[in-house]
DNA sequence: GACAAAAGGTCCGACATGCGGACAATCTCG
DNA sequence: CGAGATTGTCCGCATGTCGGACCTTTTGTC
């Protein structure tokens, strides 16, 4: 490979273990599929996971011997009190966002082959859309955020990740091309809509969020009933989160805060190990 | 060793730099302290600390080159959407604490030699005492958090952290005996009380949080300005705090949750080297 | 309830990976 | 501008980690 992959394997391996982990979220991930997705052996994910529960940082479902994250992450990332960066600047024009449209809106920003909500603000309307909070990963290409993230990365970056979320977005009932399909409308129009959103009878519409450098941080989301949506409404929604996004840039550039996320793909380990 | 210690050294290292430099929160710590703290030699801190830079999950102050936990732990943390144990079972108690009391309250947990706060609800009275933010660290024993923890330990557990902290506590102005003393009397009474607080003018009270095991995972705080916990309120506002208490720590029974925090005390590597 | 298949866990010899002493570069402060 | 503290790099040695092979437990099926 190119860069230097100079170093502790063995920690890059943990990491990457967590990594997986945390696509399982609160349900966690069996050890086989830890195995198959890391490409590592197994005596030495579990020898790994050992230490890691042993630490602290893995949690075990004892029920369904599934691993997790484990509560020693929540304390450590708990650290940094400004939370998520970017979420801290964005947080009022979101709440602003929010109180404007009526809906639901969330931020959402990319890790790793997913795409993770960071802030969510309810809107007054009598009925929300309750069903993404803090927290909740998606593969990338499955919601209208992850449609967008993608669109806003190189082909050469965003090619390896969707392939990589191939299984899971077609668990998902998505096939490759709709979901590229998407992507490339988003890459044009420089949004992305959803007439079905996550829950049935519900719509969602996403917008990119630059940094400084054009780069994509992050994703403005919004999620309503699919009647608050409805076409004629749609640009109305759409310059609201277009002006949000800008406003979000704008403060980013002012900070001069780096959004500090990992922008590479994550990868496992040095070796790929070829088909047995 | 009693314990069986086997396993990835080289993770749980890892571990121990990121639990030292939690200690840092945003303003980072030196390589020279995460060396001397512990006790690995500077080349492998510092190829450590590369990696996991390299993986974001610790981020470089460049001015101050300073090393401080990175956004990756934060996300990864987020995995688990329930947040941190005790905390989502807490809140709606503590919530209802302080609209009984008016002034702010927080919920305090055990990490390594540290407390650290995990959640906090806001009073109704027009001051509030606001220092102490989500996610803050004090060694134990620094706060009326830490000490009611510290009492919460078998004296064979509290002697080692206390010890470890010698050098923080001294540096906050508290002297070794001072602190020994607070615990005691708070194993004594049962809560624990400064009269000065962290604020000048202000005053604090913790009483500890048992599970159903009667272990304390957590600890109940109140800060408010001196003259609204003068003696003759003491009495009533700790009566409120100790059913929180209570009524927490049946909630999590009848909840079987298990706090799931690491509860001994973290060491950094098999061997603890010896004075040079 | 018995059998098969899959998932999970353990051992141990081989060797790659990470270790740390010694040295170099850079920063900080008087 | 130099002394002392702090940070960064090299490289040979051996320690800690790797994974093939094998054993145990769970899950699903007839």
């Amino acid at each position: 490979m190119a860069e230097a992959p100079a170093g502790a394997q063995t920690v890059r391996r943990a990491l990457a273990l967590l990594r997986l982990m945390a696509t399982g979220q609160e349900a966690g991930v069996r050890l086989t599929d830890l195995v198959e997705m890391s490409g590592l052996s197994r005596p030495t994910v579990h020898r790994l996971l050992q230490v890691l529960i042993d630490e602290g940082a893995v949690e075990r479902e004892l029920r369904s011997r599934r691993y997790r994250i484990g509560p020693e992450l929540l304390l450590l990332g708990l650290a940094r009190t400004g939370g998520v960066p970017i979420r801290a600047v964005a947080d009022p024009f979101l709440r602003d966002l929010a109180r404007a449209v009526g809906d639901t809106v969330f931020l959402t920003v990319r890790h790793g082959a997913d795409s993770v909500c960071v802030a969510r603000h309810l809107g007054h309307h009598p009925i929300q859309v309750l069903s993404i909070e803090v927290g909740v990963r998606r593969p990338l290409g499955a919601s209208v955020s992850g449609v967008v993230l993608l669109a806003g990365l190189e082909e050469t970056a965003c090619k390896p990740l969707l392939e990589s979320n191939r299984p899971r977005l077609e668990r998902l009932g998505l096939t490759m091309a709709e979901v590229r399909q998407r992507v490339a409308l988003a890459r044009r129009h420089g949004h992305a809509l959803a007439v079905q959103g996550v829950v049935p009878g519900t719509s969602a519409l996403a917008v990119p969020v630059p940094d400084e450098q054009a780069q994509v941080v992050a994703a403005i989301s919004i999620a309503a009933m699919a009647e608050h949506l409805h076409a004629a409404r749609r640009l109305e929604v759409l310059e609201h989160l277009r002006a949000c996004a800008k406003a979000i840039t704008r403060r980013v550039q002012e900070q001069q805060i780096r959004p500090g996320l990992r922008q590479d793909v994550a990868s496992v380990s040095t070796a790929t190990p070829a088909a047995p």
